[in-house]
RNA sequence: GGCUCUAUCGUCUAUCGGUUAGGACGGAUCCUUCUCAAGGAUCAAAGCCGGGUUCGAUUCCCGGUAGAGUCACCA
């Protein structure tokens, strides 16, 4: 066996932007490069000239900056078109290609364009997650590697490129299983080494099927703009066709790097589970800095004082699995007095007239009180609300203070308002039950 | 349809032929300060079918069935 230094690579095509089922596929590739001291590879297959873009190329390297996939070296394809001409020269003298006359079907079709010539072999390979393949090349027939010349098709540049960079092991998506034999038959061609592929299992949705943007399922950028921590995306996406063997499930990225094991990796695809997906975001927030997370949150929710903003965090993280979440809260009460009808005051097991007269003792017990922490204002309102029935105390007290039928506790509320603000919204509630008790 | 691949709870998965088939997400129930959230506890939930091989198959082999991927002058 020879000795070649690891190189691997991610080879993506800036025809969309870069999809979360492509970020496993970038992960094992840097993961396994990275565990064998290799080279990874970041290599832009534009050949495509009407469809690849600039602002996805963009995007892809975007992705790659957020999720830290560190690359050694980085490729264009649109640049290397002397390279392939060379090779699909090289081939055509040799007879393994031939420009071929063709017959106009469609527009923007070419009456000529190289293919290659197939040499109708079985072609067998070892794959490291699916074992050994056996495919019959002829109903292949002489498929087109170029257009012309100047304009080379994918699976040339694939293996020219593949040949070149010294990739030693082809990590790719099973969708590229059927594109391997062509592969190998111009690798022979071209007298390439034949690197290790390892077509790892399809990311799927919830039907089963390949995922995909009509699945809903978003580019990879859009999640960190939802306020998904790459931490949270890179530990889920390496559990879906990965796993240590054992029930650990918290992995950061450097654990990763000496755990993963290609051959570990499973032959059926998974589903992309979302909602795990939210239980690793979960993890990760709650392990967030308090600085980062107050910052982070400012940017979805407008408060106007700080100092509430500070003291409601815990509760808020509490509710959310990730920053965006914070969108569905109903949050405005912390920042304005809320809006609600007189009769919301009132508990279920409790009448207006009681409730008034509970306010007024409410106000009074929590003028005095101590107010440093919910614990403290707990306790100097607790015994009176055991004498006089839980309910009939604190859903009055809790709804004066959010307005809401469902929030977090009112000592909660009341800390993080503040002694002031409490007391000017329990009297504003008492006002309110007062007007329709005569 | 051809070719290729796959097959354990709803989902992600463990099991190197012998287990009460384990864990996690989600779900349900209960507890925990009024509601909610969070947390804790408990529970339900799986070997696609049929043949072999074997003392013994979820595990190995074959067939069936089901599903997926792919069949461009895209990548």
């Amino acid at each position: 066996m020879s000795e070649r230094k690891v190189v691997t690579r991610m080879a993506p095509s800036p025809t969309g932007k870069f999809h979360v089922g492509s970020v496993r596929t970038a992960l094992f590739n840097y993961l396994f490069a990275r565990q064998n001291g290799g080279k990874f590879i970041l290599r832009i297959e534009d050949t495509d000239k009407e469809r690849s873009k600039k602002e996805y190329e963009a995007d892809i390297i975007e992705a790659f900056d957020w999720l830290g996939f560190e690359y050694d070296e980085f490729y264009r394809q649109s640049e290397r078109t002397e390279i392939y001409k060379e090779q699909i020269q090289k081939l055509i003298d040799q007879g393994y290609a031939y420009i071929s006359k063709e017959e106009v079907k469609e527009e923007g079709q070419r009456n000529s364009v190289i293919r290659f010539k197939n040499p109708n072999k079985l072609v067998k390979f070892s794959d490291v997650v699916l074992g050994d393949i056996e495919v019959d090349t002829t109903d292949l027939g002489d498929f087109v590697i170029a257009k012309d010349l100047e304009n080379p098709l994918y699976h040339l540049t694939v293996v020219v490129d593949d040949g070149l960079m010294d990739i030693t092991h082809v990590i790719r998506g099973q969708d590229h299983i059927a594109n391997t034999p062509r592969q190998i038959l111009i690798l022979e061609a071209l007298g390439f080494q034949r690197p290790i592929y390892a077509h790892i299992p399809l990311i799927l949705a919830p039907d089963k099927t390949k995922l995909s943007k009509r699945h809903g399922a978003l580019a990879t950028l859009e999640y960190r703009d939802l306020g998904y921590f790459k931490e949270a995306i890179i530990n889920f996406m390496a559990l879906i066709g990965w796993n240590p063997g054992d029930d650990r499930e918290f992995f950061t990225k450097e654990e990763l790097i000496t755990e993963f094991k290609l051959e570990k990796v499973q032959k059926g695809g998974g589903v992309f589970n979302i909602e795990k997906l939210d239980w690793f975001n979960k993890h990760y927030l709650n392990k967030q800095p308090k600085e980062k997370l107050l910052s982070a949150i400012k940017q979805y929710v407008k408060f106007e004082d700080e100092s509430v903003l500070e003291r409601a965090l815990p509760t808020l993280i509490e509710r959310i699995n990730k920053y965006n979440d914070l969108q569905n809260e109903n949050l405005s009460f912390y920042s304005h007095v809320p809006e609600y009808g007189a009769d919301d005051l009132v508990w279920r097991d409790s009448d207006k007239f009681q409730t008034k007269e509970f306010l007024s003792q409410i106000i009074k017990i929590l003028e005095t009180a101590d107010f440093s922490s919910n614990e403290s204002i707990k306790k100097s309102l607790w015994s009176f609300a055991e004498e006089k029935g839980r309910g009939n105390v604190l859903w009055p007290t809790r709804y004066a203070l959010s307005g809401l039928p469902k929030s977090p506790d009112p000592f909660t509320l009341a800390y993080i308002l503040g002694k002031a603000e409490t007391i000017e919204r329990l009297n504003k509630a008492y006002k309110k039950i007062e007007s329709i008790t005569f």
